[in-house]
RNA sequence: GCCUCGGUAGCUCAGAUGGUAGAGCAGUAGACUGAAAAUCUACGUGUCGGUGGUUCGAUUCCGCCCCGAGGCA
């Protein structure tokens, strides 16, 4: 099995420059697996590495689609098994690095994610559904035809119990019957998760956002609404991008955006442990130590 | 100095014509199979500013005191 070494761990932990220390050890190139920073012109705000800090290190999955595009991590899976496979055909062993944790489960366990095409059409009737005849509703249809699934599924969970209809629809196949036959990684996958006592990393929030904003996140955030970037696009979900927009309107005071990016980002970053620590196989390492933890691998 | 309005959960505030109190936000834990920096779930004891009094019983009524905001001298 070819193998893969990935850097994992929740955000403004120091990912970023440990993976560039780690490739240019192995003399190799990463791959983003961060969903923001798949876009082109987020830069400040998503904490994407300079050309100056990747030090010559080739970086993949960055900036491969515009704002106003939509990406879905079965579109990731498939970009970013390319990038590793071109990795590998230089005898090289790919460093992934990114904080996003749907994106490494598709890389390394999930066959069929991916398999299913979305529909915006059949979408929209299922969210119809919940919208005109509750969420109770929607629930009980999945019920009728996937029950495990359904029983999984807090009736309020909205968008996965569309998800679920929308593949049985599509497909004729239930969720739960695929979710059976998740097969092993294909690759031998070393995955580091850098830890960090609490207290530290929202010192390194805090930090983080202040120079976000020293850099011109603002600017950044104007810019991307003059190229027409609607707000509720996805991209504009980003953290510290919807936050900064009420401020740009007029609606409220910069100082409270930023408490608010501050606060939104702790929470993220808390999200983050809570899959990561569910994650099976990550050996954990605390930042300081990550270097030697590297060697090793 | 006098008058008025406030002082209730970390924050913003609600409330009981007297039977020891509850929302939002924050926080904590969790979920997550084509939106994932997204989305969803669960969790609320705090001398109801202090102190006397009335009362079977006061955070709620009365007195005094402390703190904050405003007004009048």
């Amino acid at each position: 099995m070819k193998k893969v070494i990935a850097i994992v761990g929740p955000t403004a932990s120091g990912k970023t420059a440990a993976s560039i220390v780690l490739a240019k050890q192995l003399n190799t190139q990463i791959v983003a697996m961060d969903s923001m920073q798949i876009y082109r012109h987020m830069n400040i705000g998503t904490a994407k590495p300079t050309l100056e800090e990747m030090e010559g290190i080739p970086h993949h999955m960055l900036d491969v689609v515009e704002p106003k595009d939509n990406y879905s991590v079965a579109q990731y899976k498939s970009d970013a098994l390319k990038c590793i496979e071109n990795t590998h055909k230089m005898n090289k062993i790919p460093v992934l690095v990114g904080g996003t944790g749907l994106y490494l489960k598709a890389l390394s366990t999930d066959a069929h994610l991916g398999d299913t095409l979305g529909s915006a059409a059949i979408r929209q009737k299922y969210e119809a559904i919940a919208l005109e005849q509750g969420n109770e509703a929607l629930h009980q249809m999945l019920r009728a035809v996937d029950e495990p699934t359904a029983n999984r599924l807090h009736p309020n969970d909205v968008r996965r119990v569309v998800r679920a209809m929308e593949i049985y629809h599509i497909t004729g196949q239930r969720l739960s019957e695929r979710e059976q036959s998740v097969p092993q990684s294909q690759f031998n996958m070393t995955v580091l998760g850098i830890s960090m006592e609490r207290n530290a990393l929202i010192q390194r929030i805090e930090d983080r956002v202040n120079l976000m904003l020293e850099q011109g996140l603002v600017q950044e955030v104007q810019k991307l609404l003059d190229m027409g970037v609607e707000r509720d696009c996805q991209a504009m979900q980003g953290i510290g991008y919807k936050e900064l927009i009420p401020y740009l309107m007029g609606e409220q005071s910069l100082e409270s955006a930023v408490e608010t990016i501050k606060i939104r980002t702790r929470q993220y970053a808390k999200r983050q442990m809570t899959w990561f620590r569910a994650t099976p196989d990550i050996q954990w390492v605390q930042l300081e130590d990550i270097n030697q933890s590297m060697l090793e691998v």
